[in-house]
This record gives C-alpha cells, structure tokens and sequence, in this order.
DNA sequence: ATAAAAGACTACTAAATCTATATACTTTAT
DNA sequence: ATAAAGTATATAGATTTAGTAGTCTTTTAT
C-alpha cells in the first residue's frame, strides 16, 4: 500500500500539472482543493522541491509550482521520492533492497522469483505513466462519466 | 510490502507443498527449515488451516499437511488470507476496499486509473501462479545456480 | 520601514500495525 | 498415563505513519 505521503504527493503535482506554467500556486489552496492537511502538506512539497521536482517561492504571491513539463515527471519517481518501495518484497526492490533474513539463498528462491516478474509489471507502469498522463487520464474519465 | 506473516505463510506453503501426499509435517520442522519463529508460524499455520488450505493433527506423529494439491492453490489466495491487500491503494483494492477520504470523485480519479492497471497486471500474475509453480520454478533456479 | 504573506525547518505526539512471545488448554499415539 | 503436537488467546515491544505545533526566514505590499 502507497502511504498517505505518497498519494497525497501524487495528488498535488496532478494538480501542480494542471497549472504548469501559471503563477506558482500556495500550500493552502492545494490543501484545500485536495483536501490535504496542510501542514502534512507542507513537508510533502518541501521534500518533491529538494528533489527537484518543485520551485518554491516565498512571501505574498509565492507558492508553489513544477520546475519540469509534467509529460517528464513519472509516477515512479515519486514513489522512490516519497519513500516507497514499489516492490512487494524487500529482496526484490531495486532502490531499497535488503535481504530477507528468512532466505538461505535468495537466488533460488521461487516466492522472490515470482515477485521480480510483479515488480517488473508494476515498474512497467509506473514507469511509462507521466503526471501528464495521470491528468489526460483524469480528463478521460470526465467524458466518459459526464456522457 | 508484503508482512511477514504472508512471507512465512508462502514460504511454509511451498515446503508443505514439496512433501504433499507424504505424512503431515511438524511445525517445529518447518519453522527450523525456513527460519521463521516457531510460535509466529503456529498461528499463521492456524489461520490457514482454518481457511481450508491445510489439515492438522494432533498428537505424537501430528502436524500441517496440504488439503490439496499444490497445483490448486494459488499465491493471490494465501496473500489475501494473511490479510495482505494487493492493490496499492485502498480505494482500488477487490477484496479490501476503502474509499479514499481525500477524493471527491473515485471514478474519476486519474491516479487510481493508474493504479487500478497496476492492480491488474500484479493480479495477474498471482492468480495465474500456483504453489506447484513457486516450487518449479525453485527448481529451475536451482538448475541455472548449479550449473 | 514595517506588517503581512507565505514557505522552511525541526521537533514532537498519537495512533496504528506488525512481529513476536507467553501461557494455558486440548487431542492423540504409544 | 505421559509425551508430543496442535489450539487459542492475550499481551508486550518495536516500528512506522500521520498529523500537529511552533518558530524562523524570505518576500511583497503599503
């Protein structure tokens, strides 16, 4: 399972990508559209702007706003970013590895194997699937349910 | 991540598997050979039992047996038993779904889109591979390890 | 220059969950 | 009868997650 951290990530550049290219939009108003605790909030957009992903600005009209086109930012990224392996066991994670105390040899392992190819398909995913994406997906949805 | 308690349920299933149709097999036994704490992997074993996967018996000469064939049990069972959700968000899972408290529209959510594709591919796999696979599998790693 | 707006940073707490252990009980084979 | 082995429940400890609080810094507007 994502943590909240993560989903509530994902969902403030989903919003941040909306307004790529617009005045940098405040903490606040992000919270409230999204319905994020703010001052959770507030740490979450800290760690994506020391990342990179993000530009702050300070004072009366700051906030904040994508550094990048939301089609180069990718779902994956920000899972890594806010601490989540995407893997389902620690001995198949590439970016947080670390071996299961239980396994006598891991590289026979038939439950580790199956969970490389999950990996694998899930990494697929979230690899190819850009913020822009996740927004023209959004926009879909719309039509289809508004017809 | 899965927890561990679903890590150690598939790890016993798989040896249980390997001795399928021989004379039931001790906890004590199992919990030595996987390296998993006796008394975690008695109340796992329970729980499995109890959901029709397993025989017991008690007494001297008792232990855990395989209901039935390896080739008929599947790991997205056992991780849906031992309480594991496969989808990443909750709001995507079948078999645990939560509404996300932070989302107006669930249908038109762009990252559950995403996730719910994700949700399928692992799905996929997990309900496609049965334990008689995990142990085939182990055998052909073992077979490229070896040679 | 000063006040207000807005983000930056650090620390802390509360709650939940997970892992593991302890204890007492029941059944079965010999 | 006794020992082996599973059954059942409770509980403790550790870890993680989610969220809150408070203070500091920077920038803009007046």
């Amino acid at each position: 399972m994502l943590s909240k951290k993560t989903r509530y990530a994902l969902k403030a550049l989903v919003v941040l990508g909306k307004n790529f290219g617009d005045a940098p939009m405040q903490i606040s108003k992000i919270a409230s559209e999204e319905h994020i605790p703010k001052k959770f909030l507030e740490q979450i957009l800290l760690d994506l702007r020391n990342a990179g992903l993000l530009y702050s600005k300070k004072g009366s009209g700051g906030g904040y706003g994508l550094v990048k086109d939301p089609a180069k930012i990718f779902v994956v990224q920000v899972l890594r970013l806010t601490g989540g392996p995407i893997a389902l066991l620690p001995c198949v994670s590439l970016n947080f590895y670390q071996k299961c105390d239980e396994c006598d040899n891991e590289l026979t392992c038939g439950v580790r194997d199956v969970f490389v190819e999950v990996r694998d398909a899930t990494l697929k995913i979230l690899t190819e699937t850009s913020i822009a994406d996740v927004i023209r997906r959004e926009s879909n949805l719309l039509k289809d349910f508004t017809e």
